[in-house]
DNA sequence: TCGCTGAACCGTAACGGTTCAGATACGCGC
DNA sequence: GCGCGTATCTGAACCGTTACGGTTCAGCGA
């Protein structure tokens, strides 16, 4: 806890009327209603506010009278900082900024603690509404979101949760059209690095149990859109190793790929849930010298301005358009009748990081 | 506005308390102090809590009566989602949210809109504190937030506003480091690309009148440095063109570096007061076929990542500490008698974008 | 049996506003 | 002189909670 506390308020609204002579409501109207009093006393009521050191009624007060805080929440998974840190969220957060902005509201970034688990922050935070981002289907703080009884508008995840609003994208048809790239080139030999699958801490490769058990819904799809994919083909899913990282960095995503690679040194294509972790295999391969897309195609997933920097061949998903709607999506006025679902597009961008397989690995399919 | 309202509350700690035939003393203590009363009776409260729908204390209410709202204001001159665009914004606000984070306070992104001025958005911010983040001297917001009997921590500027913290760097020795390096490489021809100076929408030259009248300190400071440093080689000051853009942008600044080049063709080296600007000046360069550092060189300012990967000449500030230092400061507990002002260090990082100037141009000064 | 103690629980008074249904006075048309 | 609309201001209820200073009562030692 901190010690930051308010200092106490050097007048409020009470004293100043009885300092004027006048009502409450008076005070009040002269700051809400200039309409409702006559111009002189309203001048002579805030004349007397400066004078007391009035601040001008408080905020908490109003909101609580008013029922209305002028702000959305916002619940990531991770640490607050990753917002400003992973450029996915960034692209996300700034489309969000742009709707709170255009409708007045402020956004609260409400903490988690990445350590042990508190929902205090979630109960205490005075907002109007929630905006959940990419969470875990049985993460604690979204549960007690949900308690909170305010609306809530999901980002990518989790899915089809009763009574809340969603916004994502079909990741499993993007990574399909993605996959589909790839065979269409030849690849065969396909290792796959993935974001963290489940709540606890693990690195390493995830077996199809921990696949089907994850319980972040857009990794799976991610993974069975590829999967599907490569069905298409005859390639079994079984033989196709997948290396899991918990910690969503460049760093993690490089190590991921030594992993993958050396045990799997026959890979011709590495394919990532995320461009993070693309551009971490990018990193092992340069490290090791290897040419991509000469000896090694990586893809990866979502779009980001790195991505493009480094030419990645990824599907791009509308980041910022997102963030928009989700935004709007939670602002708009009217009844919702029933929750909504919104899902956007996702294109595929064939860049340098893909290319057809050496003649040795192509077609091959013997594992 | 928004349409967003709170629904009405199912159920409230008094409707909660009648039902059990118990004080809302009672019922507060089950929820805040479980020591205060017997396990059972907190089980039956509860339980009833989750029978009738009650969400738990009202955080608006709560704070209200405990003067305390669990989260820190932040207040930008830029639009919200400048927040998320602009790396330096970027590496500050992850700092930030670290120091949040660990204090367990929500950190609230209060809406300015860039269009028309409009307070009304940080007067109604339910906050314990603000952090000022690099704001102009006259900004309508920021007296706002000054009239709010919250403590406040301005970072980088404006200066020496009474009463508040500040955290920042010494923006114009590190300019004047800068200014030897390129003296001392030989550079007298300097032409300069500067952010914003004023409120009003300006672009294009910036001469010593708009200078001196600057309402944004960092970039008079920086440019004092400069002076300062051309001053001990004999440059006046007064032929040294300075080109101003309203917008940070790469955009921006590349038309900037366009306007500065085409007046001044015989200019061996830009300086920018911001990497953002030299990233753009970079880029106008390369369009233009000119070789950096070879026919030109570039410097920068603040040292983000971009700037790293660019290998760009610049004066590096620890962006993420200054974030963390003014959320400390912020939520620190205990008695400040007097406003404190901490400076942090810069460092000059020399990359391959600085170089001695061609011969024809070296020392020449004959403008 | 008495006095004392500590645990458990309670009543009241804020916290600082907003809101709505009046009250008052005044001007105006008839 | 009277009814009536209008502009201006007031009174009191209400928003939902927690702080504060009690009261009650079972248990215990003497």
């Amino acid at each position: 806890m901190s010690g930051l506390q308010n200092v106490r308020r050097p007048a409020t609204l009470a004293s100043l009327a009885a300092e004027l002579g006048v009502s409450r409501t008076t005070v009040s109207n002269a700051y809400n209603r200039p309409d409702q009093l006559s111009a002189p006393l309203r001048t002579r009521v805030l004349e007397a506010a400066r004078r007391l050191g009035y601040p001008g009624p408080d905020p908490v007060a109003r909101s609580l009278r008013t029922r209305k805080a002028g702000a959305v929440g916002l619940l990531l998974t991770e640490a607050l900082s990753y917002a400003f840190r992973d450029p996915a969220a960034t692209g996300f957060l700034e489309g969000l900024a742009l709707a709170c902005e255009a409708a007045g509201q402020g956004l609260l970034l409400v903490p988690v603690s990445p350590e042990h688990v508190d929902v205090t922050a979630v109960l205490q935070a005075g907002v109007d509404g929630f905006i959940v981002y990419s969470v875990r289907e049985d993460d604690p703080h979204f549960l007690a979101v949900l308690e909170r009884p305010v609306p809530t508008v999901v980002c990518d995840q989790p899915h089809g949760v009763e009574g809340v609003d969603r916004v994502g994208v079909d990741d499993r048809a993007g990574m399909l059209c993605l996959a589909r790239h790839l065979t269409g080139l030849g690849h065969r030999r396909i290792g796959v690095l993935c974001m963290r699958l489940g709540a606890g801490r693990y690195d390493g490769p995830a077996d199809q149990e921990r696949q089907l058990g994850a319980t972040y819904p857009v990794q799976r799809d991610r993974l069975a859109g590829l999967r599907d994919g490569l069905a298409e083909v005859g390639v079994d899913w079984a033989g196709v190793p997948v290396i899991e990282r918990f910690l969503h960095s460049v760093d993690a995503a490089e190590s991921a790929a030594a992993e993958l690679l050396t045990a799997h040194p026959d890979v011709s294509a590495i394919v990532c849930t995320s461009d993070i972790l693309a551009l971490g295999a990018l990193r092992y391969a340069t490290e090791r010298g290897l040419s991509v897309p000469e000896d090694l195609t990586v893809t990866g997933f979502d779009g980001v301005p790195e991505a493009a920097r480094a030419d990645l061949t990824t599907v791009r998903q509308p980041l910022l358009e997102k963030g928009r709607v989700a935004g709007e999506m939670l602002l708009e006025r009217g009844e919702r009748d029933r929750p909504r679902r919104v899902t956007l597009p996702t294109e595929l961008v064939v860049g340098g990081t893909s290319a057809e397989p050496r003649a040795a690995q192509r077609f091959f399919s013997g594992w």
